[in-house]
DNA sequence: CATGAATGAGTTTTCATTCAT
DNA sequence: TATGAATGAAAACTCATTCAT
């Protein structure tokens, strides 16, 4: 009815200044580390901000929500990964050496991205993904599966369904991966080559 | 604040009965459910107790904490994986015999508890993992890294680090799953002996 | 990808115990004080808290959230007002005894909660209420406009559209209770029956 | 991170060029209909800047703080009112003809600011209003009180306090004010009429 | 004088845990 | 042993305010 005492005093705040973007690629880097590193539900905006170098309060003017940052996250690699992996591929290439390049391509955005690649496949069906990120995923399965279908019809594969053909190297290049990760993160050549040639005969006909 | 008159009787606690051990049973089977569909982090104590049907105050009467339910549970699906996998293991068979027998196994034991399979693999090093629960994961791969060993000493596999050829079996293996898993169908005999020829192929020499 | 260090320690807490229904009332008594004084948005649910005697999280335990705890409270008190301004009313009394019988109870009903009227009528159009909240309000309405149609049909009241003449009684009630409320809520005898002759000859014929 | 190629032009800041004094108006209007529509404490600054077409910023270079801003708005508006009620006030004529200009002049006020007689009247104690607000609606109500002892003396008004009967008066107006509102049409000269006749009858001897 | 990203305290809400019954 | 209301610290999110440009 009367008077209520009104808020303490709403705090003054240090400045600072960034080049355009560079907060928000500073969240998602952080939000990357954190995210693979402890998880989606593990990881405290507070954390993360902190990890970015910025306040708390700025996560939300770059992204609607935590799940939206997540979705950002998701949809910007798995499209830096379908670009690394088929931007201009070379299919002129015979089925063997187009196989190689992938391989090699894979490995290259790996190490380059070492974190992007655990954290992808291992929230592959994560409830707080929307269409569209799920939309991304199978963007980046479809052409895979398209040039295993190619090479199963000229009879260089198995004849076995194309999905599980393609499940079955993504599971020997994660395995791969994996075995890197427990060496520190290193993936020598000789172990790239070695696994490259499991795959290949894991599928060939 | 006071127009409606408090019930006549006061209402005695409801006390639920079940069979000796039964309620921590259907505890870390509501956990199982819930943590691998949402993860550790994800899943709130009180929904955990609804899906138990037990009151959210008895998960703390069988679990000291949310983390020793989930370190139990992890323990106990492990111990379950290597009693699965290995109890009895007919040794005196081929190599290629038993590695059959074993890729058997681990597709009954998947079968029998798909989550399980889900979980364990996905929350490997989760923070919340205790030195119990990992010395468990490393009580699993032990025989099957020696079996490798073995199998590649005899000059049977390729000449790679046991390890290495461990992470690509359990990769293809994990590939099959989801395969099947994506295309909503039972793991069938037909794209279990395809998968394990494909796992042969990739290991052997 | 390894251990991220866990939550602090998830704090303790000294326990109460409250006889049945206690802690919603006490919430709802602190909440028509609060929010009367200082208006839904100006409210902060710990300030409630404390006013209620009880810890922040108690409050969503008894209500989804701070607007379904004004709509809860709005529902309440409209309803109480409902039943003191009407419950068992005297319609046999001729037209102007009913009158005064309502503004009675009117007056009772304000005495009796004096944060009531001011809250009710100040957030009628509030964007937190809901569709009940709002149906609650058209039911008190309902019977006075009934009553003023009734006696002009009579050629009591003025030949005035009936909810014109019910915002003016209305109106009238307000700027006395407004007079009483800047005389320290005393609404004594004489200005009670002064105000209702007002309102009387505002609307008779 | 990085695929995208940062724009080539760094974009000018652009600049909003407005006549004198009109950034100023067009934030107090906005802050007119959102303050009216959602409370102060509903009404975020950013909304605010964004009603009215400015930057966030821009508001805290016209007004020291949010608060300001709405004792600003108050004052403004409460000497705007004073003004159209009582600016050049035709005191010869006699009481009933006094009180019938004002209460044309009310409704003019009313008709031409809609929104403001909502606000002022609604927002009458709120803690965030300063002594010079209190100040200015003291102003409003002091030659109406004056207006109503003088014609209580010459017998004209019942002998009752004049805050009562100011009050009251009050009262009918906002009470004709909400009945135009709630049935969405404009206040006519019919009803404007008719409610003159209840107050007058409502206050008079 | 204008801008709007950045800030961090404050707000709403959640949730692991406790304990009187 | 089971219950579930109560707790309060921490989570997600908001917003008044500042300041480099």
């Amino acid at each position: 009815m009367s008077d209520a005492p009104s808020p303490p005093a709403p705090a003054p705040a240090p400045r600072k200044k960034r080049a355009e973007g560079t907060t928000r690629e500073a969240i998602l880097k952080a939000a990357l580390e954190l995210f693979s590193e402890r998880g989606f539900h593990g990881t405290p905006v507070p954390l993360l901000a902190e990890k970015a170098g910025v306040a708390t309060g700025s996560i939300y003017r770059h992204f609607e929500s935590k799940e939206a940052l997540a979705n950002a996250l998701y949809q910007h690699w798995r499209n830096a990964q379908l670009n690394a992996w088929f931007g201009g591929f070379p299919v002129h290439l015979s089925e063997r050496a187009q196989f190689h390049e992938l391989w090699r391509r894979m490995a290259a955005f790996y190490k380059a991205n070492p974190l992007v690649f655990v954290w992808l496949e291992q929230h592959n069906h994560a409830a707080y993904l929307d269409e569209e990120s799920l939309a991304c995923t199978k963007r980046v399965l479809r052409p895979t599966t398209a040039f295993v279908k190619l090479a199963r019809e000229k009879h260089l594969l198995k004849p076995l369904p194309a999905k599980l053909l393609v499940a079955i190297a993504d599971g020997i290049f994660m395995g791969m991966v994996r075995f890197a990760t427990a060496q520190h993160f290193e993936l020598d050549e000789e172990v790239l080559d070695a696994a490259e040639q499991c795959c290949w005969e894991a599928m060939r006909k």
